[in-house]
DNA sequence: CTCGTTTTGTACCGACCAGTCCAGCCTACA
DNA sequence: TGTAGGCTGGACTGGTCGGTACAAAACGAG
């Protein structure tokens, strides 16, 4: 089924793209503060300064300008994780690398994540499932580095999936707060969560910082 | 002005209350699985198995029900909070029941928190300022409890409200996964991140465990 | 300037929204 | 057994929903 129309980004013209990508900036905004339901087609084309017809010449559909979301935000994430993978380092190095390229993420991206890790049940059938997935991919990435580290001894004993949802938790959770212009920058939140995360599991070998 | 109708709950009798506590939970569930807007009154009412006439003798109104999803999730918490203010005890063995209290209110009901974290934005006028307080009332006593483990030397040197807001990520954020008749209990979860947290935020002092 | 394509506004669609209303059922108590 | 009132179903309302159709406007290549 070659339904192609606004699916195929990458073949449109690099002014198109942009557009898009302002629309979904745009949009983002809208549903972190009210909402992925409660937000409406015609508040959408208001708040793009668009008609209904140019709207979707652009997003497709509703549920694809929140897809859209999601993937700016994974797309972020991801290549952040990458980044650390390929610096390497210890496994409480990559702990802390993930934890900076994860919380710059919120805090360049709020609205994007708000809508993230609120409306991802609001994803359908393929979307969703992919969406799903990379998520995942994440998350095993996190599990795989405190592994690591209780292998190396670094860590002491411990679930790693369990302690992989505490640190994703105590992360994820800033996008409560955590926004651009404010009092406290990602590095400032970072660090003194690395500190209490790792001091947390460090294995009695190792003594602090 | 005397809006009474559903709202002066007390004043009914024990049959209507149970009945109404039943619609709360059901609904809940639902708003959980497919979030509050996407959700109609008529599926409540079929969930319910109740006519519209019927539901809204209960609850007066859809917010109204939202609202009463809030409370039931503010209720427990408080109490706990309340239950471990009462114990005393050192700053860290606070830190520790508050975590088992909040734990066990997120494992015992798993979808009126799950609303409770998507969906406070959809609460408007009074009802979202008394949400506001009553959460804020909330993390203050944990931001308390560091404070008192900071001027007693238990916890170390550190930003009490950035502290809290790493713990009350960590914990909150369980919502995702921990849920009744699973391999995990409240406690399975409870005592590791206490032993995380507490020792990653532990005064020099003090040796672990 | 011409002509084909991309971009745009708008009228319109059926479905469903939250909420109201009210007639009548059912039950508790006399 | 009579009856008052809590309780109930369901028709109904005005409004909004996401999405479509389509023609005009703007644009770009020749």
């Amino acid at each position: 089924m070659p339904r192609a129309d606004a699916s195929d980004v990458s073949r449109r013209n690099p002014k198109w793209q942009a557009r898009r990508e302002a629309i979904v900036d745009t949009s983002a905004r809208l549903f972190a503060r009210q909402g992925y339901h409660a937000t409406g087609l015609n508040e959408l084309c208001e708040a793009n300064d668009l008609g209904k017809g140019a709207l979707y010449h652009y997003i497709g559909s509703k549920e694809g300008l929140l897809a859209a979301i999601h993937d700016r935000v994974m797309d972020e994430v991801m290549r952040g994780a990458e980044r650390v993978a390929d610096a390497g380092g210890s496994p409480s190095a990559q702990l802390e690398m993930l934890g900076d390229e994860l919380l710059d993420v919120i805090h360049r991206y709020p609205d994007h994540v708000w809508v993230f890790l609120h409306e991802f049940r609001a994803l359908t059938g393929e979307r969703a499932a992919t969406f799903r997935e990379r998520r995942q991919d994440y998350e095993r990435r996190v599990e795989a580095v405190l592994r690591a580290g209780v292998a190396s001894g670094e860590f002491r004993e411990l679930d790693p999936w369990l302690t992989a949802r505490a640190w994703l938790g105590m992360h994820n959770y800033t996008y409560l707060w955590l926004r651009p212009g404010q009092r406290l920058t990602a590095r400032d939140v970072a660090k003194p969560f690395a500190e209490i995360f790792i001091r947390g599991i460090q294995g009695t070998a190792q003594g602090a910082e």
